[in-house]
DNA sequence: TTCATTGTTGACTGATCGGTAAAGAATAAT
DNA sequence: ATTATTCTTTACCGATCAGTCAACAATGAA
């Protein structure tokens, strides 16, 4: 047909990244257009509207995150590994974010959900579904431990939601000191507490 | 010397419900004080700045609903009481504005920590303070349930910050899922946990 | 080479943003 | 009653906001 462009991407790149790092109601859609290279005509030529692009990144960043989930909770780990793994990869993601921001800026689906929940419902639904698509890697990883007796039986999806809960909590305790180092220890955590079955 | 008037804790009031339900970057100096009843030029009579009215805010809040708290955790109740209780209180608090507001708010310090934490130093200090003097209560609490032998001995400020960590978790999933009924069982899970003795 | 399609540009809108200035009204202490 | 102080009001500021528009440039398919 007619010519190509990657502004697109680099739109939704730079909105991910100026929104994780400060928020979405501080970022404008100037601020996203110049750190993009793109003028607004364009902007508004690809999205109908600064959340309409929001929504999308989310999308666009979950599809690039996914092979790295894929792989860390990936059948041929021991359950229990694949959760200390998540933990510590987790702590190294927000420790890079920290070396290069000077900020801790926690889980960037989180964030948006904690901003807009009650005002967008698109925002608060993607937010959520970005929630159950994590905890579905933990339910799977802790109804293969219970099967393998690496710990007490359970329901998994119920356990799931817990150690997400206690994930989550961490990661905003970690932004409110700025601090990553509150990470360190999550994944020992995860499993003492997986292997006592003391949830739910 | 001369006249008083009650506008300044007005705009209070209005900030900190404003705030609570939407969010602080949603909320603009106008929406304050037209729900205040206040002209802006008696806003900045009273507040230097948005940013400065939300931090007294944030204290002022703190001060009206400290007095639930020292009751909740009074030495007189027994320590994993006073745990439930707390527990049962946030579910009926998120309740009552679900009902107000057909919306699931989360918690109004957490909000604004999870929203400007990387971008406004005061009021990041300020939602951390507001964490800690939450986490002292939880601390004492369960100091006193481990010198009670009610749980077995554990490190109690470790124990209460993964406590407030699950807690604060679980009230941002059920503002995800803007369903208050996601923190039913919060009082039993902490018990539970507790009785575990298989935190940190 | 044509030509429909896709992408780019810059100028523009009206509304709203946080914040200011200055004059006047209410009041408490004297 | 005077007066210093606190509070209120109105009108205003420049900047920025999200979003629009129409002209124009590049390109791939025919």
């Amino acid at each position: 047909m007619a010519r190509t462009s990657d502004a697109r991407k680099r739109l939704l790149d730079a909105a991910l990244e100026l929104i994780w790092t400060s928020s979405y109601g501080a970022v404008s859609v100037d601020d996203i257009c110049e750190k993009a290279g793109v003028k607004k005509g364009s902007f508004y030529h690809f999205f109908k509207s600064k959340a309409g692009l929001a929504l999308e990144a989310y999308e666009a960043h979950w599809v690039e995150i996914r092979p790295k989930f894929d792989a860390v909770f990936s059948s041929q780990v021991p359950p229990l590994q694949r959760l200390e793994h998540w933990c510590q990869a987790v702590y190294e993601n927000q420790k890079d974010k920290h070396r290069a921001t000077g900020r801790v800026c926690g889980c960037p689906f989180a964030n948006v959900g904690s901003e807009l929940g009650t005002q967008d419902e698109a925002l608060r639904a993607k937010s959520l579904q970005m929630l159950e698509r994590g905890s579905r890697y933990l339910e799977s990883a802790i109804a293969d431990a219970v099967r393998l007796r690496e710990i007490p039986s359970m329901d998994p999806k119920a356990a799931a939601h817990e150690i997400y809960a206690l994930f989550m909590g961490q990661m905003l305790q970690a932004k409110l000191n700025n601090d990553p180092e509150v990470l360190r220890d999550l994944g020992p955590q995860v499993s003492k507490l997986l292997r006592a079955g003391s949830l739910v």
